[in-house]
DNA sequence: TTGATTGTTACCGG
DNA sequence: TCCGGTAACAATCA
């Protein structure tokens, strides 16, 4: 489920209902995420997201970090507390809502220096305004590797999933399979914008839209998207290409986005 | 039951 | 050292 616009989105509504109230922090199926329930009665300071990193930050300096993967799914509640669906990992209970995380790949506490690491080894985040696109552009252009992966690579930046990769290249025109190190900077910039006011959308609208139109938020999923997991090319009507990179599907219409140039 | 999936890391071999 | 491929892990649904 989550790309990077969840994370942000999940992060801002997490600080609304957990900052400045002390917390309980459970396990309730008993597969305890590593030290969580030590947090309990600890006073939440913030909830920030990294890329896609979400990070519950305590008075205690401790962390609580958890990472949702691919499957990772996070719900809200609003007392009394109902019994957990599946398997619960981590609860988080303030005072007037429950946040149940099921599934993350992580979800364990970080000391004050492992936060430091971890922020230390994620890329410049395309929905933080602290970001510094330049470190992108400084690994890219230095890379042979496929423009398709560096930017689905979270230490080069931080946001794009899988989704997003094929979309945005498709709406800048670039051929995922073009090397890093033939993007200009100008094209670098288009790809950084979009990114940015795409996921943005999604943090907005709690869904991936990278289509145009307006009043999509209503529409299925499939008309949300350009050429993801489409036959089509809705600018051309050619045949969209479909490949793996890094064993993750991508989609590109090569009229659109020629090899070259 | 099988396969696929909006993710990431570790490990191996070239 | 770099890079591609593969497996592992997570949960759910068609």
């Amino acid at each position: 489920m989550p790309e990077g616009h969840t994370i942000h989105r999940a992060a801002r509504d997490h600080h609304k209902i957990l900052a400045g109230q002390h917390l309980t922090v459970s396990s309730p199926q008993g597969r305890f995420a590593e030290g969580a329930s030590t947090l309990t009665g600890q006073l939440c300071l913030k909830v920030e997201a990294i890329g896609k990193h979400l990070l519950y930050c305590f008075n205690n300096s401790d962390v609580l970090h958890v990472h949702l993967g691919l499957f990772g799914k996070i719900r809200k509640f609003k007392l009394p507390l109902v019994k957990p669906r599946g398997v619960v990992r981590v609860r988080l209970v303030s005072d007037t809502h429950a946040i149940d995380i099921n599934g993350p790949t992580i979800c364990r506490v970080l000391a004050p220096q492992e936060v430091l690491t971890l922020i230390d080894r994620i890329g410049p985040d395309v929905l933080r305004s602290d970001s510094d696109p330049e470190l992108a552009f400084n690994r890219i252009k230095r890379s042979k590797l496929p423009i398709g992966r560096l930017i689905m690579d979270q230490s080069v930046m931080a946001g794009i999933g899988n989704i997003y990769r094929s979309e945005i290249l498709w709406r800048q025109k670039v051929h995922p399979e073009k090397p890093g190190n033939k993007i200009d900077r100008l094209t670098f910039d288009r790809i950084w914008n979009d990114a940015k006011e795409l996921l943005a959308i999604g943090v907005k609208h709690n869904a991936i839209i990278t289509v145009d139109d307006s009043d999509i938020s209503k529409t299925k999923y499939k008309e949300r998207v350009n050429i993801f997991s489409k036959d089509n090319c809705p600018k051309c009507k050619g045949n969209i290409k479909s490949f793996k990179i890094n064993a993750r599907r991508t989609f590109v219409c090569e009229t659109c986005q020629p090899p070259d140039h």
